[in-house]
Order: structure tokens, then sequence, then C-alpha cells
DNA sequence: CTGAAAGCGCTTACAG
DNA sequence: CTGAAAGCGCTTACAG
């Protein structure tokens, strides 16, 4: 039922390769015929099929966007990025969640979904040492990771040293020398950031000659609730921390939730500073390190159109963070 | 460079056509032979290619996926819905955010972009009567909207009506009676969900004998800064509202600061419910109208997979809601 | 600047 | 259960 390039070609008294040029901006057209083929084709409300137009010049057009979460706003920032560079140029998004958001598990791995079916791929907040990212170099797209950087690959990221180095500093600036630190999971692969920020953590301290106390480390698992559980710990442990630093902003909104129910005053009794820039984190006076998520996805989009294009090698850009102090960690004279 | 269907026939030994049938799985083959020509594709390291099996056969493989706002918590959620109930039959999902994310805005409609290239679409969170839903029915493909209703057209929504009168029924009970109401926009247009919530306002004060009252209304627009704003406002009315409800959680974050900043208490001086059942209200101890937001998605792709495959009609489905009342309006008792 | 023709890599009646 | 062959709707050297 559907029109193809052949009765626009009629219509128009031409070849089907001229309409093919003129529908898609080609150089070589005459302007005349151009012009004359592009109305026809509107007026018969024609429109060339991808389907076709992949098989036939062997790019798919798509590009394929690997993460472990859907649904977390980290990864939906960087995916807005990403939407908002790509969409103009008609590139389609093929999502793959290889992480445990689901019920039943998922079933493919990043690689065998996106195997010719993508012209690259953008891989956010993986470790960038696993077997999952390891096939997905095998499809021989470029690759292009956000939030964690590779020997071989683009990437793009922020310095989590150096990001968690800021938070603590902001602490110790506040005269605080006990500081609990709430990470992420109690023993991380290497090369990720929750390494770099703990590292930043004890470089932050060690400056001011205080001494890496295991005590004071916990673990939140980037939620809510076990943050909150987390936070309960430290709370218990003596000589008692008047500062946490947590590996993320929810991570902080656990732990604030638990410091006032146990009566104390965030920001007064125990500072709190997160990391992210999480987009609740003004109007519930976290203090935070913000890191330019959506950019993140900006500037990876970029470096993946020009690999796609064969226009260049690979990349690597570290973007900037910057301190927030808010009441978390000024208190109510802040607020 | 890639193999094609016909390198694996000849391996075989069998023609093109019985390897596509052995890979697809199809019925008709016999089992030893399929078994030896999945051996040999995997040995080859063989896969079909999606975009030649598209054209070959006039299935896309894709949905479509249209929303205003592509990093807000609902759509998030409700596309995780979709994702983990649609990956595992490997249909792929083509996004396109028609809202103002973009810098410079999105050149193309949803209809264009969607155009010949889904077996369907999923319409998150839009309002049923625009330009936008009218050309995308014009691609002749079933469309399920999600968060609303219309006439022709499959749908799983909640009742909102109902959700706004059982958070300010709630209120009611604690015996509130100057209710404030924050809303989205001053003039929504009709049969979206904003003037079901009004309405299921306007319903419970009727049913304790209150009038409305318009100086008790203000908007928020949905974002967190305005909301701040509309709070302000309905804090210096008089007679001074007791309490207030606002159409989305997000809002109520706002609302909740404000009201802290005037140096009044949630929960205590006045009370705050949300909308929604945000991934953040349990930590901020924010009572609202959960509604099943996943779920929405989960129930949307499966009418949709259903409708493309042409096993039915139209089907309209309406979620249930749960008031979940927390100490924003419970008071410090409840913490 | 334009066209004829081959080809992209599959799927699907149709026939057996 | 299997195969030969046509066809899906484009794009792209190649030739002019």
């Amino acid at each position: 039922v559907a029109l193809t390039i052949r009765d626009v070609a009629a219509a128009a008294g031409v070849s089907t390769a001229t309409v093919s040029r003129a529908l898609r901006g080609l150089e070589n057209v005459d302007p005349k015929t151009r012009e004359r083929v592009v109305a026809i084709a509107r007026g018969m409300n024609f429109a060339l099929s991808p389907v076709a137009s992949r098989l036939a010049s062997g790019r798919t057009g798509s590009i394929g966007i690997v993460t472990p979460y859907i649904a977390r706003w980290y990864f939906t920032e960087v995916f807005a990025g990403v939407e908002e560079t790509l969409a103009p140029h008609d590139v389609d998004m093929l999502l793959h969640s290889s992480g445990n958001g689901h019920s039943d598990g998922n079933p493919l791995s990043a690689g065998e979904r996106m195997r010719r079916r993508v012209d690259g791929v953008i891989v956010i907040g993986m470790s960038p040492r696993t077997d999952e990212l390891e096939r997905l170099a095998e499809l021989e797209v470029p690759v292009v990771l956000v939030g964690a950087q590779h020997p071989e690959l683009s990437s793009v990221c922020i310095d989590d040293r150096l990001g968690a180095r800021k938070a603590v500093d902001h602490l110790l600036a506040l005269g605080h020398t006990r500081i609990g630190l709430i990470g992420g999971r109690p023993l991380p692969t290497k090369f990720i950031p929750e390494n770099d920020r703990f590292t930043g953590y004890c470089d932050a301290l060690a400056a001011e000659g205080i001494g890496y106390d295991d005590l004071l480390q916990v673990y939140g698992m980037f939620t809510v609730p076990e943050a909150q559980e987390a936070m309960a710990q430290l709370l218990d442990v003596s000589p008692p921390v008047t500062a946490v630093f947590c590996m993320s902003d929810e991570m902080a909104y656990g732990a604030m939730r638990t410091i006032s129910q146990r009566g104390l005053r965030v920001g007064d009794d125990i500072a709190v500073i997160g990391f992210d820039g999480h987009s609740l984190a003004g109007v519930f006076d976290l203090s935070t390190v913000e890191q330019p998520v959506r950019e993140l996805g900006r500037v990876a989009s970029h470096f993946l159109m020009r690999a796609v294009s064969g226009r260049e090698g690979t990349t690597e850009k570290v973007l900037e963070t910057v301190l927030r102090p808010r009441s978390s960690t000024l208190g109510a004279a802040a607020r």
C-alpha cells in the first residue's frame, strides 16, 4: 500500500537514482530537478523507507546505548544529553539495560543485542573491565564510555578523585576531623569511580595529617535505604563522626533521614555532603559536588558521531565538577 | 566482510530458506536439520541481519515511544516498565521527545520521526487532543496511551479524579478545612489528568460542604522552583491554609521547602500531600497517593504487542492508586 | 547533472 | 520438510 521511490520517479519523469539523491539533499542534483522532485514527493506524501535505505547503504543509522540501570537519575540525565544531540541528526537509539532492572534478567548480552544493528555505541556508567564491554568491542564499531576510562576507547568522564577531594576539603575547612564515608560496594572492581572517590577522600584527609580509619567507611550500595542503614552504623562509632561524605546524593538523602530520625540536626550536629548534583539536592538543601551529567551525554554523542564517520581515533575528555555548599554542611545559618 | 545467510546455507548444504527458518525457530523444519544449521551458524559466528529481515518481512520490529519529557521521573519509570517487558522480545524502541527538553527544539513531529519505522507506538503523558497525536494516528499503526484516555485508542491510566479525592479526603479526615491546591498550569486543555485531579479536589471538599475558594488554587507548573513560589503565595492568603494538596510529589517537595523556610513545620503547622509515589517520597516523609507507574508501562507494552500482532482492537485499563500517609500530613508523631 | 543496473541480505508464497 | 526464485525498497559505483 505504501508508495515506493519508483512511483515518485515515474511521476517526476526521472530515475529512482535522481529521486534518491534529491530527497537526501545530495549535492550533485540540478537545483531545479531537486525542487521538482521534492515537491512531487511531498505532494504524494512520500517518505523514503529507512529500512531499505539502511540495507542498501550499509549504514544502520542507529547507535546503541548500554547501561546497567535505566530508571536512575544519572543514566536518565546522560541519556537526555545524548538524545538531545542525536535526535536532530535522525539517528535512532537502541537501548540495552544490562543491569538487574529486569524481573527475569536480561537474556542477551549487550553485544548480541547490538550486533549488526548499530554504527556505534555509548556505554554509560559501566565498569570498563567486564565481559560485557569485551563483547561489545568485538562488534568492531566505535565505542565511547561515559563515566569511565579505558586505554583503547574514547571516553568522557569527570575526575572522581578530585571531585571527592573537593567535598572532603570542604568538610575539613569547616573544622571537621572525624569524617565518615558512605561508599557504594565494599569491594568494587578496579578502575571504577568508587575507587577514585575513595582515593580523593583519603587524599584530603592525608593533606591534613589525618589517617584513614576503617571504622568510618560504610557502604550504601548507591540506594537510599541501604544508605540509611549505613548512616545508622556510622552514628554508633566512637569517637563520633561530625560529618559524612556520601558517594552519591541519593545516599546522602538516606543519611540525612537517619540523622534527623535520631533527633540530630543535619548541618548543625552532623554535616552531610553528597556527590552528583542530583536535581533535588537544591530543594533539600544538600551540599554536593556537581558533575555536568547531561553534558557528559552531549560530549559522548559528539565523540561517537565523529568516530562513526571515521573522522578520528579515540579521544578522551574530562569535565569539571563544582562544589555547591548548602546548609547540609553550613548549618541553619545558610538556610 | 560479514557473512550472509548464503554462506551458512552453503556450509550446511541446504537452501537459504531452510537456514532462515531454522535460525528463526520456525516449526516446519526437521529437528535434525535445524540443529545442524544452528550449530554451523554458531560455529561461523553468524547472525541474521535485522535490517535485511525487516525489509524482506515488512515488519520493523520496533515500537515508538513518544513523550514530552525524557528526563523526568514519571516518564523514566513508565519507560523502564516498557523496556522491561519489550526487550526480551527483541523489539527495538525508538524514542521521540516532543517536549522542550531540546535546546534547539525538536524539528520533526513524532509522526514524521516514526514514519515507516515502527509497528506501533506508546504515547506517554501527553494530552490526547493534539496535532501531535493526530499525526501519529495517520501512521496507521496501533497507538496506546499512557496516563490519558481517548475514545478511539487503547490506553492505560489511573483514575486521577479518585486519586485526588483520596488525598484530599485524607486531609479532611485529619480535620483540615482550609486546603490549598498546587496545580500544574492555569488553563490546561480538557481531557487531561490535571482537570481530573482538580475535580477530585472539589469532590472531596463538596462532600464536606466546603465550597471551592479560588484563592486557594495556585500553579506550580510541575516543577520544584515554581511550586516553591506557588506555596509562598498560598501562605499569604487569609484565613490561612492549614494543608495543601500538590498535584505532583516534586511540587510537594518545593512546597515543603517553602514551608520550612518560613519557619513552619511540615506536618505539624501545615500538612502537605503530593501525588505520584515518587521514589524519594519515603525518604523525605512525604504523604502521597501512589500510582503504579512502572506497571503502567508494562500494561501498555502488552496492549501494544497484542495490537501489533492484530490480536485485538482497542482496550482500556485503569490501574489503582493507593494513599500513603506519612509525617508530612500526620506530623512529628509519625516520623 | 542523470540513468541503467546491480546489489544490499534477507523472507515468503509456491511447488513439490 | 525443503528449495528455487521473486521480491522487499532503496543506494551506489559506473558510464555518459
